[in-house]
DNA sequence: TAGATTGTTAATCGATTAACAATC
DNA sequence: TAGATTGTTAATCGATTAACAATC
């Protein structure tokens, strides 16, 4: 029963797409055929919920046998969206900007980095990687003879709000959000996704305290 | 009420980081007083869930007022551990460990790079920022000489579990795990906090998608 | 006092899990 | 057929929200 993509839970989005990371992992060591207790014992889930989870995707199983791993995969990327390229712009070429660029692990879900912009007038038209710099301002008109589909912000807290302003004018319609302050969108079609690793630090401190006293 | 630090909902431990950032910022402009409802249109969220977020914290508001920014920040540091500096090492100098020992966030929120490790042979006795590249193996020994709380994992996926192995065996009680699988703990007590630079872009992707058809 | 906002209850909503018929 | 595993229901569990008495 494959459901209308705007009914799968977030939770589930999340979590098809961690199975999807397994999948890739198993598809090239060779595997064939995976079941739902496998799955759910590789994530440390309940085997119900990734069966729950798996058939949001319309792909069906075979009882008594199992999922075919090349299905699944094929699935998870279609519902997830990630079956195409998106083209990524990277906003704030500072510290964890310049390490956001080199990471590999964008491009292997079919994130494309297609420009980079800073507001630093000592950076702009140097490069990074094969990433020329160019100004924030010559953003609209990048967007105009580029195709983009999400920015990636890694501006300081002060000037992100306005930053999300210009990435918005230029029409990208989402945007992960890497600076350490809430941004509000100027219209409700923004999609702003948040992460903050001295977040993900903190909830990780928070489990391991009980131990530490 | 204050409640036991286990009955905190993970989900409320997770908007308590993300108050105390917008907490933070508030304090730093002067501001001394906030209410729910002002804290809740920052972050897009219900007041009625802030205040019973905050009523986990022991801190009481006033009522007719709100609550006290500095005493907010206080004792949602105290919940989360922060009001004391864990000593964190990255395992993996590669290009995003790199990233990660130069982020400027860590710090701010009381996480202090003690020490590097990786396994490359060329890079092991070399510097990165004023931190040392060690010989992983030298990990345990280095975890008798410091205390060492937590460890950010930043290898490639096919050494990601037995790295992990290693950290457990020197003692260390908590994993932020950016090495793109999922590992598991040999010990119960081990927390692993996963991220996934990739997997926020597909959680992104997903919810653009229906605008991009 | 009058106005405002908290702290908390009860109702609602959504997500997880156990269980098992369907079926490969 | 016998054994295994899916797909799905119903029960459980947990999280969110509206509402309002308490009170500054």
């Amino acid at each position: 029963m494959t459901k209308p993509r705007q009914q799968i839970p977030k939770a589930t989005v999340t979590r098809l797409a961690f199975y999807l990371r397994e999948l890739q992992q198993m598809h090239r060591s060779g595997l064939e055929n995976i079941q739902s207790k496998a799955i759910a014992e590789r994530l440390g889930l309940n085997d119900s919920q990734v069966r729950r989870d798996i058939s949001c995707l319309g792909t069906v199983g075979q009882r008594g046998v199992g999922y075919k791993v090349a299905e699944l995969i094929e699935s998870i990327q279609r519902i997830l969206g990630t079956d195409r390229t998106w083209n990524v712009i990277l906003v704030g070429v500072g510290n964890l900007g310049r390490a956001l660029s080199g990471y590999r692990g964008f491009e292997q879900q079919g994130f494309h980095l297609v420009g980079a912009f800073d507001s630093d007038p000592k950076k702009i038209g140097t490069s990074i990687g094969s990433l020329k710099i160019h100004r924030i301002d010559d953003l609209s008109g990048f967007c105009l003879s580029h195709e983009v589909d999400l920015a990636i912000l890694a501006v300081p807290a002060d000037s992100a709000q306005g930053v999300v302003r210009e990435i918005e004018s230029a029409g990208i319609p989402g945007i992960l959000n890497f600076a350490p302050i809430a941004v509000q969108p100027s219209s409700k079609e923004t999609i702003i996704q948040e992460v903050d690793l001295a977040i993900e630090l903190q909830r990780l401190a928070f489990c391991v305290v009980p131990k530490a006293l």
